[in-house]
DNA sequence: TGGACCAGATTGGTCCTACCAATTCGGTAA
DNA sequence: TTACCGAATTGGTAGGACCAATCTGGTCCA
C-alpha cells in the first residue's frame, strides 16, 4: 500500500463523512494537502486519479466538485475503493454478483464455441497448477481467478477480459478468505473441471449450465455474508 | 481537453510508438519530463493516472514499467484513450460492439422486469427531450445516450449502469458523428419508443427483441465504418 | 580467474517555494 | 439597489532540493 494510495484511501472517506451531494466543491488543494499532511504536489496526484474516475471535477481557478458518483462514476473506482479498504455496500454487493453471472455466463458460452486448442492448454494448464496448489494444502484463490479469467480469455475478447477482471481484483481478498479453510477448494476444482470438459467438447448449452451451478454457490456465500453483516456480526 | 489530459495523450502514442513490451522500462521521470517539456509534477500525474488504470507499474528507485495491458489494463484506460484521441483497433471495435449486445440486451430484459414508475417517466423525460431535439434539427447524440443509460438505470443495478456508461463515454465522438446528418435521428426514436413501450408492458422478451433490432443497426454502421478504414478510406 | 564488496550515479517519493491567470467575492460608488 | 472594481482565492505549472533504496561499474581480495 503506497503513500498515494493510501492517501485516496483517506481522501475517500472524508468525502462520504462529509455527505458531500454530487455539485457540492471540496476544500482547496492547499487546505487538504495542510488537513492531510502532505504536501501539494502529492494531493494532485490522488485528485488527478479521482478525476479520471469520474468521482470528481477540477473547474481551473475556481474548486474541486464531486460529481453524481453513482451514474458518472467508473467501474474503477469501486475496484479502487475496494484496494483501499473501503467495504462494499450490501446493495453493491448484490449488484456485482448479479453482474457477474450475467457476464460469466455469456463468456462461457462465448469459449464453448469459440475456444481454441491454445486456450484449452492454457484451461488446463491453470487446472494443473490448481490440483497442486490444493495438494500443497494452499490458498486456491489466485487459481479460482485465474481459471475464470483463462476462460473469458477463450471467449476471445479482450475488452470482455478487462471488465471481468474487474470484478476478480474487486474481491481479491473476499476470495482469499473464501477458500481460506480449505474446505471450499476441492469441490470449486471439480466444478472447473466440468466446465473445462464442456469447452472442450464445445458444448455451449452445458458450460453455461455448469458456470450457472457453480456460480450459485460463491453466490450464496455471499449472500450468508451480507445475513451475517447485517445482523452486526 | 486540459493539459493533464493531453499530456497523456502524448504520452500514450510515445509509449505506443517504442513498440515497449509488457515489463519494460520507461525512461526516467526526469527524462520524460523533459522530452514532453513539463515539469516533473504534471508529469507524475499522468504516471499516476496510468498505473490505476494499470497500464504502467511504479516501482520505488527503479523505475516506471510498462505492464500487459490486454489482460491487466482496465476498461478505463481504454476509455481514456479514445478521450484522448486514439482510435480504436479494428479488433477492439468488434469486441466493444459485441460486449454492449450482451450488456444492453440483459439490461433491457431487467428494465422490463424491475422497471419502477419513476424509472418510466425518466425514460419517457427523455423521449419527449429527444423529440424536441429532433424537431430543433439538433444532433441527438446526447440524447440517444440519456435513453439508453436510463434503460440500463431502470434495471436497477448501479454498477452494471458504471460500466455501460464507460461505453458510451467511449464512443461518444462517433456517436455524434453517426447523427451528424440527422438522417438516422427519427428511426432511432421510433426504435426507442418501441423499446418504451416494452418496458412499460413488463415484456422482457419483447423488450429484448426491440434492443436486438435496434443495436443491429448501430452494429451494420460500425462494420461499415471498419470496412471503409480498412480500404484506407 | 572469479566472486565478493564498495562507492557513486540513478531513480522514484516527497516537500517547498514561487508565479500565473482566471475566478470569486467583498466593498465601494453611482 | 445595482453596477463595478480590486483584492483574495484557486487550480495549473515550473523548478529546486533532499531522501532512501536501487542499480551499476569497478576494485580488491581470495
Amino acid at each position: 500500500m503506497d503513500e498515494r494510495t493510501s492517501l485516496i484511501g483517506r481522501l475517500l472517506p472524508f468525502i462520504a463523512h462529509r455527505r458531500l451531494e454530487p455539485g457540492d466543491r471540496l476544500p482547496s488543494e492547499r487546505e487538504l494537502a495542510e488537513r492531510f499532511g502532505v504536501s501539494r504536489g502529492a494531493l494532485r496526484e490522488a485528485i488527478a486519479v479521482l478525476e479520471t474516475l469520474r468521482m470528481v471535477e477540477r473547474r481551473p481557478n475556481s474548486g474541486i466538485y464531486l460529481r453524481a458518483v453513482d451514474k458518472q462514476g467508473s467501474l474503477d473506482a469501486i475496484v479502487l475503493q475496494a484496494e483501499v479498504g473501503i467495504p462494499l455496500s450490501e446493495t453493491e454487493v448484490r449488484e456485482v454478483v448479479e453482474l457477474r453471472r450475467i457476464l460469466e455466463l455469456q463468456a462461457v458460452r462465448l469459449a464453448a464455441e469459440r475456444r481454441s486448442d491454445a486456450d484449452l492448454a492454457r484451461i488446463d494448464q491453470v487446472l494443473a497448477e490448481s490440483a497442486r496448489v490444493i495438494a500443497a494444502g494452499e490458498n486456491l484463490a489466485d487459481q479460482d481467478a485465474a481459471f475464470h479469467l483463462a476462460v473469458v480469455e477463450a471467449a476471445g475478447n479482450h475488452v470482455f477480459l478487462r471488465v471481468v477482471n474487474s470484478f476478480y481484483l474487486l474481491s481479491r481478498t473476499r476470495r482469499r478468505h473464501y477458500f481460506g479453510d480449505g474446505q471450499r477448494a476441492p469441490l470449486s476444482h471439480a466444478q472447473h473441471a466440468a466446465l473445462r470438459d464442456a469447452i472442450a467438447a464445445q458444448d455451449p448449452g452445458r458450460a453455461e449450465a455448469a458456470m450457472g451451478s457453480h456460480l450459485r454457490g460463491v453466490e450464496s456465500y455471499w449472500m450468508e455474508l451480507l445475513q451475517r453483516r447485517s445482523r452486526g456480526d
